[in-house]
DNA sequence: ATACATGCAAACAATTTGCATATTA
DNA sequence: TAATATGCAAATTGTTTGCATGTAT
C-alpha cells in the first residue's frame, strides 16, 4: 500500500491527518516489513519531539481495524507491517530483521476437507527463519 | 503421551518428582488440549496447598524442555499441551475450549521450493475456529 | 469551536527473578 | 546431606487506560 492511500483511508473514516501518522505510516511503507512498536519509537524518537507508547498503540489498533496494516504475534510481541493487497497468501518472516516473502501458497481447501464439523474462524501460517542477507554464510 | 512415561522421562533427565509436578502432568494428560497457565493455577488451587505461577512457568519451560509438552502462543498468552507423539502434524484449535484437532497435513514441501535462498528455521501453522461442542447451534 | 489526537502517569497482565525455606533422592 | 523444588515478593516487559491538554478540521 502506498502512504497516500492509507492517508485517503483515514481520512475517509474520519479521522484526522496528523505528523506523527503520517510518519508512522510513510516508517510502514518505507521498512515494507514487520516490525514492533518498539521499533516505531526508536525509528522516530529524533523526528520532531518523538511519540509516546501510547499514541503508537492507539494508531497501531487504527490503522489495523482500518486494514491499512497487518499484524502478527511472534515471540510474546505483536508485529506490525503495512498491509499487502494482493490475493490472500502468507509470508516467511526473517526472524532476525523483520524481512518478509511472500508464500503465493495457501493449504487451507485440503484442511477444511479433514475438519468437517468444526466453525473455522482464521489461520495462521508462517515460516520462520533467516533471509539472504541475514543468514550466515 | 502417558503421565508414566512424562515421569520417567523427568527421572531420566535428573530432576525430582513431586506432587505438584505430577498433578500439573495429570492435568496435562487429562485435559489433552491447550491451557494457560492460569488454567494449571485454577484447577490446582483446591489440591494440596495450591501452586504459585512462579513455579508453573517454572515447570511449563522445563517441560518444554524435555518435550513432554508443547506450547503455541494465542492471543497474547501461552498455551500448552501433552505432548503429540505422532509423526509431525498440525492442529485445529477451538478457541472457546482450546480442545484440539490433528490436522494430518503439512504444506512445507510446496512452500520450500518458493523459498530457495532463505534458511527456514520453523514454521507455524494452525487453524482456530469453534469445535462442534462449542458452535453455535 | 469542536471533536479528535496526544502525552503523562499510572494501571495492567503475563511472565520472570532473587532469595530464603522446604523437600526429594 | 546435598541438590533441587517451591513460595514469597518484587521486578520486568509489553500493552492499555484516565484524564488534561493540544491540534486538525
Amino acid at each position: 500500500m502506498k502512504v497516500e492511500e492509507a492517508i485517503q483511508i483515514l481520512k475517509n473514516d474520519g479521522h484526522k491527518y496528523t505528523n506523527k501518522r503520517r510518519d508512522i505510516i510513510s516508517l510502514f511503507v518505507d521498512e515494507d516489513k514487520y516490525i514492533t512498536a518498539k521499533y516505531i519509537q526508536e525509528a522516530l524518537k529524533d523526528d520532531y519531539t518523538g511519540l509516546s507508547f501510547d499514541t503508537i498503540y492507539r494508531n497501531l489498533y487504527l490503522f489495523k481495524d482500518l486494514n491499512i496494516i497487518e499484524s502478527t504475534e511472534i515471540d510474546g510481541e505483536m508485529k506490525f507491517r503495512i498491509a499487502c493487497q494482493s490475493h490472500h497468501h502468507h509470508h516467511f518472516i526473517c526472524e532476525s530483521c523483520g524481512t518478509t516473502k511472500v508464500i503465493d501458497f495457501c493449504p487451507m481447501d485440503s484442511i477444511k476437507q479433514q475438519l468437517p464439523n468444526v466453525e473455522i474462524a482464521s489461520h495462521k501460517l508462517e515460516v520462520y527463519g533467516k533471509c539472504e542477507q541475514c543468514k550466515t554464510v
